[in-house]
DNA sequence: ACAATTCATTTACATTGGGTTCACAGTAAG
DNA sequence: CTTACTGTGAACCCAATGTAAATGAATTGT
């Protein structure tokens, strides 16, 4: 099925311009010209890219961007946003509105297109926003989840905090010492097998090659 | 004076866009499509912050990092590896490539620059100590590992103590009773034979002229 | 409130590999 | 050449760690 993009601009001109040169390319190109409509039809259609003029009446592009963001099935579109050469501020706050890409005005078709490919070849491989990944595992600190090729499991609170303690430097070595007064506290009383136990539970679930034992000091999350 | 980055993609949209990013965060970033370029970049700017895509033509990023790793000037150069998600995650993890953090593609502005800001917060705090190579050997505290030509090895905890102990004066010499006391501690009593093996580790795993025999008195790191 | 379930810790034992010793070969200094 | 010191390989020991299963504590479901 043919990629769909969807344009929202206010100036018909643009829209006309732009969709004719990403039809030419076998997109299925839809328009809207305004934010509301745009934020409508990004509904209906579920785009896979939308590309955004920043400078819009009524609604502007950050806008409707904030808007896509917050709604659960479209808030992993790329997004890329249309700006007028100059706007500097524009530029910056539209990517801090969450867009993945900005493309100058007034544009020029053959730019255009190869961005707009790019855009969709990174985004096609996969849409979910993994933060920070480490040796292939990521962290999800509210849903004390973990996440590993694709993967979500959910861990338990102690196995959880001491991956957390060994992900969040990888390669360095944490005495037992340290483990213990990091996620046990200072106070705490506990065996000397009870972080084996945990380490090993986490071995068991994440992959024997993730933690590393140095002996006599205690223990690295990686090679 | 500006920091410094180096970006090394083949793919001309990721250089324009993350360089675009950085430089509006006030980042001289430079920029090259090839592996061999990115080297001889390197090598003039001598940036604080390398980025390198892991799939590259010809040679790519793990190769660069290599190279880098054991260029005496660039080797303790902050790299970060670019890497589309749903690779083959276990080759980066699986043996370390030395990179210090992994950015997944596609790359949201927001998300690279907070990431870039870490690594080059980390690195300015972090490196001040460790750039400290003598006779091309880095001793990491933290990892108990030691970085040599780019090679990074852990060594047992004895081991490590005990080139530690030496590395930390070069040219001194460490008399037997001084390197039992330090090493060993005051009341333990071991053979005569002891250091001579840990020494003999040392020298077979780092190389053997780094370390000197005084007869009669002691050892000392480097001629 | 109770049972069911999951999690944390302990226990007991197996295993490992770092650390040490030993026996002997090698080597520099006088 | 002699001798005192150091190098070396292998064997050994044991403390540190791995592991399975049991116990106890906490959480959840009904």
């Amino acid at each position: 099925m043919n990629k769909k993009i969807l344009l929202v601009d206010d100036e018909p001109d643009i829209l006309e311009l732009i969709g004719y040169n990403l039809r030419q390319e076998g997109y299925d190109v839809f328009t809207a010209e305004n934010g509301k409509q745009g934020i409508d039809m990004a509904r209906i259609v579920n785009p896979d890219l939308i590309i955004l003029d920043v400078m819009m009446p009524e609604m502007d592009g950050m806008e409707v961007c904030n808007i896509i963001r917050s709604d659960a099935k479209l808030s992993h579109t790329t997004i890329a946003f249309l700006t007028a050469r100059g706007e500097d501020y524009s530029q910056v706050a539209g990517f801090d509105a969450g867009g993945d890409d900005y493309i100058t005005k007034p544009v020029k078709p053959k730019v255009l297109v190869s961005r707009v490919k790019a855009l969709l070849r990174r985004s096609s491989s996969n849409k979910a926003v993994l933060p920070d990944e480490r040796f292939g595992v990521a962290i999800d600190l509210d849903r004390f989840t973990v996440l590993q090729e694709g993967k979500e499991l959910t861990l338990p609170k102690k196995e959880f905090e001491l991956l957390n303690l060994l992900w969040s430097e990888p390669g360095k070595v944490f005495t037992r010492e340290a483990i213990l007064s990091a996620v046990w506290g200072n106070d705490v009383v506990v065996g000397d097998r009870t972080i084996d136990v945990h380490i090993r539970k986490l071995r068991s679930k994440l992959g024997d090659g993730l933690f590393t034992t140095v002996k006599g000091v205690g223990y690295k999350f990686g090679k």
